[in-house]
DNA sequence: TGACCGAATTACCGATGGTAACCACTGTGA
DNA sequence: TCACAGTGGTTACCATCGGTAATTCGGTCA
């Protein structure tokens, strides 16, 4: 099992030498996060180890790579918001509050942690070398897929979406994620409307606002 | 034959020596493109003067630094995609009609340029040093910003919104831009759909799917 | 012809991600 | 008590990148 690797000790048994590893990790994300809240997205691998208090080749034994830590870091953050909006997403109320409810939880987040919501956005990095995938697709920001994917399924679950449902529910799903994100990020850089107003107004759009509106007297019609 | 002859000396009047250094401007921009669809967006800037069989101090001349290249690369890119939406989104037919073209232009767009698609999502790059800037909300691919204040111009101007009709197209553009972006690129990647139907889906969205919608038999509902 | 001027190149700097080589400490077996 | 093995850790280093000074080269004017 050996489960972490590394260590090949013989000497304690293995649970005691993987909780001392695994309780080590979540010691250096703590810096790790320290660091990015502080300097950005493009915190050094340097820096950060400084901040643990330990050097780099410590931190590639651990996390493989640069993308490695981030996506370490990335994740336990995106699990985070993920329960929120889940627990929003899981309250009992009937489908308008609950879509609000759930638009509110994330774009109180983002607002109240913008340095975390930033770091999020950009995983990635591409670091100087190589780089070569160009599959054109999973270099979005993973948390958008994976909300995009919870909401699908949340949306397949709970509604009656006919024969092609499933497919139909990715599409929403992913849409709406998206549709929450930009409306977020927009608003995160000039605020011009009160939170409760942009959720308002999503919801609206979801709930068909572009149908229903009339068209502007002497416009060439939308 | 000096064709592309700096001139050498004033001699010649402004407007030929911009005409001149413009004309260059394009060619570097040809060179930068070539390698940018082949490299990646982490293109370096050696490869790109090599391309353009001239070294980088030249590159350095014409565009101050590497943002300020990719911001011209991602600009003439940005003007064609935004050149065919405002194309599609002027069509003379009805509403719904109009939003499918639209959609259909945009997914045409990314499905058939791909590795465009996705140097205009990456443009920042935030190189090794320094970048302080956390304002948390430009970050984002300026391309996203531009559609949705687009398209936010054009729901405000042709849409009566009522007495806070500008913020709520604002919204609206930028949700709704949003809602393309992030299905088209997961859209991108798996492609379980083909185009037609992801546009109906997502016209199906806008014009109020999630509202009509029954709750499953059993589920707590949505 | 020779001084001059500007464009382009070479050579370089600082910083980064990543790694190999080295070091020190600690407990074990004889 | 002492060699030893294995651990975690550090130092020193590499290739590459963005960016820039110093320098060379080609042509123009007196």
């Amino acid at each position: 099992m050996n489960k972490t690797q590394r260590n090949g000790g013989r000497a304690g048994p293995e649970g005691r030498e993987g909780q001392d590893t695994t309780e080590r990790r979540r010691e250096l994300l703590d810096a790790a996060d320290r660091v990015v809240l502080r300097d950005g997205p493009g915190a050094s691998m340097n820096s950060i180890a400084a901040e643990a208090g330990i050097t780099k080749p410590i931190l590639y034994r651990h996390f493989g790579d640069k993308e490695g830590l981030y996506r370490a870091l990335a994740s336990r953050h995106t699990d985070a918001l993920l329960r929120s909006l889940r627990a929003a997403l899981d309250a009992p109320r009937e489908r308008r509050s609950r879509v609000e409810a759930t638009l509110d939880t994330y774009l109180t987040a983002i607002e109240t942690h913008p340095q975390v919501y930033r770091f999020l956005m950009h995983p990635a990095e591409t670091g100087p070398a190589g780089e070569q995938d160009f599959d054109a697709g999973q270099h979005s920001a993973p948390l958008l897929r994976r909300l995009g994917e919870e909401l699908a399924t949340v949306v397949g679950e709970r509604l009656d979406l006919g024969p092609d449902g499933v497919d139909r529910a990715r599409v929403w799903g992913h849409g709406i994620v998206g549709m929450m994100h930009a409306a977020g990020d927009w608003w995160l850089g000039e605020q011009p409307v009160p939170r409760e107003q942009l959720v308002r107004y999503l919801a609206d759009l979801l709930w068909g606002g572009l149908t229903e509106a009339d068209d502007r007297p002497g416009a060439p019609g939308f």
